[in-house]
DNA sequence: ATGCATTTGTTCGTATGTATC
DNA sequence: AGATACATACGAACAAATGCA
């Protein structure tokens, strides 16, 4: 009795016709970033829609980070390399949106952190080492001259040591929840009063860090990487926020109720 | 001698400017989720512009994943509650261009749920326990009746720790990257010759899990289900790539070389 | 350095399919 | 069933920006 099994049918708009094809060529090589789409005119022809289809499928390969396209150029829309920008912005929107709290941010922070130095403390190779040697030098000239540099520096440690991790996954969510942060603190640490002494004590947990890394003691620089950032943070993160970030620091094994 | 400090201008698209207003309203919460828009037509008189400027940002706002419209409609565009489709779809699209490997996707994994349990170990509530063990006994009786409603439950369990994390930004990525790598294994994982057993020995360590998270040991906690994962997974990662998920489990101190 | 041709950004008008009342 | 309002899609046109001869 039952015929043949039907499938139910979406109706799919040309616009994400165009995007689909043009995606797959990205994502399979066919178009390489730095290459060029044919123009809006030619893409027309090629499709056989009109130029607002066209025009809204660029907007949204655009939109999805996946091309760039200025007026005036006599190449096409350019094929651009992944960047993480795009994941940026969706979790920079889910924290306002979904309304998450700098607590929870600091924790994710400290829990990639923790992870990347754990990792880099057994797989690092010997110039990556350096590479953090030489963030932590860079630091340390910076306290005589501003917040920025010591930032930039700060960023540079830790971006080396979320590169020796070997996870890019990790390495690219490292700086996007960094960037978030620092997004919501960066005045606040700017206008900090003792923000010298911040700066030496920061130093000094770095080259902790640093020295577990060395010794290849991973859980030793994990929990000291979490420790840096706890301190580092803390002060600007509601207090009632605070137990559940103290909870991914060291404790005396298990405290019973 | 100097002049005023004039600062580069840029041309910004009048698409973009819509774009701008309207996420401001609904980051603001001026526009909530099950809301509409104003139609197209009434949006090209709101911002004196034309219908296809509209609709290419309306396009970029979709993209995003803050609206949806549909021929027909009496309203206009409807503002959607956040999910983490854009998230995913970020990571995804990372993962894919980035060429990050299966190994990198599970240590992600082992990183996130060892943190979730060591988290929820602290922080859970009684009925998130409860959920947890639901979710394991809906595992048991899985075993005889499927592997879909096997993967079904055991997405259950670590979505439970997830909550119990206490950290929504956790929770998310928790779930996105899982999906993730799913995608990736799932057809290798239901062909599996010995599925049964191979279940049988996930939900003993998923017993061994909660009995850490239950006795609040987070540590221990974390590393079972770090472990648990690894046993799970491993066999479908490349032999190169183990020993790095294998730096994320117990070792004795450090190893030296 | 100046035009020129081309391309994108934007507008307007029109026709068509579709969902709601 | 019909009227209405909506989104989808097309095509022609003009302005602004770019690259090149």
């Amino acid at each position: 009795m039952s015929g043949p099994r039907f499938e139910p049918v979406r109706t799919v708009r040309a616009y994400e016709r165009i995007v689909e094809q043009v995606e797959e060529a990205i994502e399979s090589g066919a178009l390489s970033p730095g290459q060029r789409l044919p123009s809006e005119r030619d893409l027309m022809g090629q499709f056989s829609v009109s130029r607002s289809t066209v025009r809204e499928a660029l907007r949204v390969l655009q939109a999805r980070g996946l091309v760039r396209s200025r007026p005036g150029d006599p190449n096409g829309a350019e094929v651009l390399p992944f960047s993480p920008d795009a994941l940026q912005r969706s979790m920079a929107s889910l924290a306002r949106v979904e309304g998450l709290s700098l607590g929870e941010l600091v924790q994710f922070r400290m829990v990639l952190d923790g992870s990347a130095n754990l990792l880099a403390a057994r797989l690092r190779t010997p110039g990556q080492l350096a590479e953090m040697e030489a963030a932590i030098e860079r630091m340390r000239e910076a306290v005589t001259r501003g917040y920025d540099e010591f930032s930039a520096a700060d960023l540079a440690f830790h971006d080396a040591v979320a590169r020796a991790s070997g996870n890019k996954l990790i390495q690219i969510c490292v700086e996007v929840v960094r960037s978030i942060v620092l997004g919501l603190v960066a005045d606040r640490l700017a206008d900090a009063p003792d923000r010298e002494a911040l700066m030496r004590r920061s130093i000094r947990h770095h080259e902790e860090v640093l020295a577990a890394v060395r010794d290849g003691d991973g859980p030793l620089a994990a929990r000291l990487a979490r420790r840096t950032m706890y301190d580092y943070y803390a002060g600007y993160v509601p207090a009632a926020e605070r137990p559940a970030l103290r909870a991914l620091l060291d404790q005396p094994h298990s405290a019973p109720e």
